[in-house]
DNA sequence: GGGGATGGTTACAGAATGATTACATGCGCC
DNA sequence: GGCGCATGTAATCATTCTGTAACCATCCCC
């Protein structure tokens, strides 16, 4: 799956070797002379990322973000800018970007930053791998490690902790995890629900000294 | 609901400065000047970040990162680092880094990066709170702080407190408190209310000098 | 200033909730 | 079929919460 980049840049000589560097990384590369019709690709294409000059001729490449932001578009955004004050800076960040180069930039270091940007947004590497303090449930394999150590649970308890761990600071209510965990369609008691997180607190922290699961009485219970 | 951001920093005033920085914004810290006792931290307690400086006496930074992420820690990572050869970057971002600074930075420049890494990785901040004055309601995880300091409230406190804020500037009646917040179908006692409220000042304003809940006579109680 | 009404404060017992344990059922696997 | 494991249920214990009642303090109106 290679990503798809849309590059604003005025500088044509610019804007083609950024686009040549990329291409020659895996990417798929979308260029612009300025936001005329970005917006119209961003709709139509699914794209990965964009990479914004700041100073374009005409529109400011900085309030056109924002205004992508303001309508709920999340796609990160990497600034190319020749402005390098601290207001210039933070103005960029301010305005949903998910970093900043100044002009002139070293080519490698883009495509490291936008490697690094990706990983985060997208899937990282280690897909399929979801954690809490030093708890990792590989979902693929289902397997469980704590601290390193591998720890056997069961079907019940593996599904229970990984809703726990995908909601991870929010307090889960009985019926939640009722539904979501057991499955909503059958009947069962309230203390189903008490008794299951019993046992996984029993497998997953046995001398009770890392408390991982909190019980919110009255709630329900979270990782926190 | 506050991020917490471990610092691993050799340079005591160093760390002292960006320890103080990030305080200021409303981050905890946990501040170390090498990587001894960092991982036992990771694994107890929820880490949102770590800045970690790459030069350390002894041991570098990044392998340290390198082999958290080997066992499939996913923390992220902003590198703080007088290296600034292309090559010292690269490494650094290969070796699991989310950005990368380069001494000496400019502290707003780094709390800028810090607040864009983290939205990409928690979800958006304030999402889901409610507040007043210096009160703040986390409806999900149900967590309340006043003034940063974290308070513990039962459900009912919690819920009482909600729909006050909720409704601030309007005066709720006894009848409204009961039927909405205790839920109407039982009978109470006229006092039940009075002394939910007494509990609920209590706990939010011990020593009475904030006044943050008015008792309107032959009303009932509002926020105002 | 007095008396009634309203709200605040406190102590306590019972209720509600959760933890823990034991048991029973059901299922898969030799 | 028999064994072991997983899991739902029930019973019991421990803890916390909260409604109530009794008593004080304050306000308001005359």
């Amino acid at each position: 799956m290679q990503a798809t980049i849309v590059i604003v840049e005025d500088e044509e000589d610019l804007l083609e070797l950024i686009e040549y560097n990329l291409e020659k990384e895996g990417f798929e590369t979308i260029g612009f002379l300025n936001t005329k019709n970005v917006r119209r690709v961003l709709d139509e294409e699914k794209v990965d990322m964009i990479i914004m000059d700041r100073n374009l001729p005409g529109a400011e490449g900085s309030e056109f973000i924002a205004s992508l932001r303001k309508e709920g578009i999340q796609t990160p955004v990497i600034y190319l800018s020749a402005k390098n004050k601290d207001s210039d800076i933070e103005e960029g960040f301010l305005r949903g970007g998910d970093d900043y180069m100044t002009k002139p930039f070293n080519m490698k270091e883009l495509l490291l930053r936008i490697n690094a940007v990706l990983r985060r947004t997208k899937g990282t590497p280690s897909e399929g791998v979801v954690g809490y303090r030093d708890i990792l449930l590989n979902l693929a394999s289902r397997e469980v490690t704590i601290g390193g150590e591998p720890v056997m649970l069961t079907k019940l308890e593996f599904d229970l902790l990984h809703t726990l761990i995908t909601n991870q600071n929010i307090v889960l209510d009985r019926d939640y995890l009722l539904e979501h965990v057991w499955g909503g369609d059958e009947i069962y008691q309230d203390r189903t629900v008490n008794v299951a997180i019993n046992r996984l607190k029993e497998k997953i922290d046995p001398d009770k000294s890392k408390e991982y699961i909190k019980t919110v009485r009255g709630v329900g219970y979270t990782l926190c």
